[in-house]
DNA sequence: TGTGTTATCACATAAATATGTGATTAAGGT
DNA sequence: ACCTTAATCACATATTTATGTGATAACACA
């Protein structure tokens, strides 16, 4: 049984919430609340394993109320629900710790399902919402642009032994080849990717995500 | 109509999807291959909306895929598939472009859906892949270095010259010490940081940020 | 005053690496 | 049939690296 904790300030939705939530054998509305007030005591209470709060909210707003959650109940999940799915909003209830973000439109079905893989451990997001976290990420990374430097795959085979710390003989045991070869293939991997020594070709390989 | 290509090396793999896409109404597998040898060729020969791609493949792999898909196709949606839900794998996925990320243990319905959110312009990824997203965003924004190995200044400085490629000789010249100094550094760092190679040194300062 | 750390240098040597030349086999394309 | 590339192996050797055992001086700190 799934106890499901619920912030959200409309009436009519708060109702409607508890209804599905309550109705559906598995899941438990332990409590229904319009406000983050006296959240620390709210929670003491009724004791949830997953909060399902709204991010718009009169006082304490949702992005507090999360933070205010995961510091006092790092083990509670909350999922955020919202009829935005604006970068910063998703960002900052990101940072603040939420486990998952779904818009409003979200399908009773939906709902249900998110809650569950969040009480599950894992975390839940509506398509334009993971789209959202996707380009924020890209965005905060413009780094590691994969090139190719049209490594054989023996050679990526033998370049991940080197990242990975072995010597050439470990390698040749590895790849089940004479020490020579690998010594062959480590020379035709430097031409290619213009190096002159094992620790440059290392290095190439992870800041090139050549592996 | 929504016209997917396929890129997965298991051959049994590749025919359960293909059967479960072509089979389904509204969806159409244009192209099923087993690597991404003239991957531009194969999708101007298939033309398809939707690519779903494994992430692990001999020869060019599945992130170096996404990323040349979305050089010379960047208006298809590429969904990668994949049985490890491994956060270096995901970033750099997502860094390279991919709009979804579905673990292979995926439900043939979910596989459909997903491919049917990143389809119509939003992302999709299971839930524990989400999980992981949301962990690397929380990270970088904390910009949180999680192991100290309590190098010194020094220290850093040598490994940074062992970094960029240069050989101990070059590195005593730069930081204008006798090599036999440099020696004794390098010596104290590799107890700090366990390892017993230069490369293997270079590969941990660079994967933790040391430098 | 003594103890620990940092940074420097010296000498020694086994092991590993970088690089050359050269050869064979198999697979793939023209 | 011819050519190219990938993958394998062999031999040679100068350089570089890994690791040990020292020593000295400056500095902090207890």
């Amino acid at each position: 049984m799934i106890k499901v904790a619920l912030f959200e300030d409309n009436k009519y939705l708060r109702n409607g919430l508890f209804q599905l939530i309550d109705g559906t054998s598995g899941f438990s509305c332990v409590g229904a609340f319009s406000n983050c007030d006296k959240l620390v005591e709210k929670l003491n209470q009724s004791n949830p394993h997953v909060v399902l709060m709204d991010i718009e909210m009169p006082g304490l707003n949702g992005i507090e109320g999360v933070a205010l959650i995961k510091e006092y109940f790092p083990s509670v999940k909350v999922l955020m629900d919202t009829i935005f799915d604006d970068e910063d909003k998703i960002f900052n209830a990101i940072c603040a710790g939420a486990d998952g973000y779904i818009l409003k439109n979200t399908s009773p079905a939906g709902i249900l399902e998110a809650i569950r893989e969040i009480y599950e451990g894992g975390s839940a997001m509506t398509p334009s919402v993971a789209n959202k976290v996707l380009k924020i990420l890209k965005d905060k990374e413009s780094r590691k642009v994969p090139t190719n430097f049209d490594l054989t795959l023996r050679e990526k085979e033998i370049l991940t032994c080197l990242v990975e710390g072995l010597s050439y003989k470990m390698t040749a045991d590895t790849c089940a080849v004479s020490i020579d070869t690998v010594n062959a293939h480590v020379k035709n991997i430097y031409k290619k990717l213009q190096v002159h020594s094992k620790s440059e070709a290392v290095a190439k390989a992870i800041k090139n995500n050549l592996i």
